[in-house]
DNA sequence: TCGATTCATCGCAATATTGCAATGTATTTT
DNA sequence: AAAATACATTGCAATATTGCGATGAATCGA
């Protein structure tokens, strides 16, 4: 019914599907890729190097907001934007915890 | 509009999105998570596993199989589900780019 | 105070996703 | 051949997501 069953899992899988979903976008994707290469925080010019309407912008960084994984200053009129060290950190530890639970040779041949 | 401009996006951007949706879903990262650790692939008993319906969770396998980060194997009557090595080893090389593209110390004060 | 600037939010339309019952398709067993 | 088993697919309903124009809120400069 386009709801997920979140009850039915652990509180880990529904986090790391909440934040799976900060890079299941591509918008997101070059978003979250912005900020990290950039050495000062951009703010609103990722709308101009997205080829979206400010709107949708906007929208991405509220969901990438909610997940955490970015946090906003406000340096009225603007909002810097930027990456959140503890949620990357977080979200890296919970891919990592993945990836080492894999290992090729337990794979059907 | 629901739709994705995927064409404004770089196809390395839009295929770690659709990476990253492997994950976005906890009922997908549950049927990964019991892929990695199984000594044996399982088959369809990630139904019992999984408090969903079998029609549900064959939908979420197929669209596991579309991405390719797993592969079925037919064994009459049964399907031998597997994590595929080669795109498990790519997600994991995408996310490592992204991880290391950041550093905290660029972030902002 | 009046614009101008920057961003958030609202409201809408189009499409995608989630979930399931019912049904279909192979294959094996009896 | 008939029944059983294991999945896939179809069709539907409910909800979520994506995108944007328009509008709102906050702040700064003239």
């Amino acid at each position: 019914m386009g709801v997920t069953k979140t009850e039915i899992f652990t509180t880990d899988q529904n986090r790391l599907a909440d934040l799976a979903k900060a890079f299941a976008h591509p918008a997101r994707v070059a978003i979250l890729q912005i900020l990290t290469t950039r050495k000062t925080c951009v703010c609103g010019d990722l709308v101009e190097e997205l080829s979206l309407a400010q709107a949708t912008v906007s929208q991405h960084l509220k969901e990438l907001k909610r997940i955490g994984i970015i946090q906003g200053e406000i340096d009225p009129p603007r909002v810097c934007y930027c990456i959140n060290p503890e949620v990357w950190a977080e979200a890296q530890t919970a891919f990592g915890d993945l990836w080492k639970a894999f290992s090729p040779a337990t794979c059907c041949p």
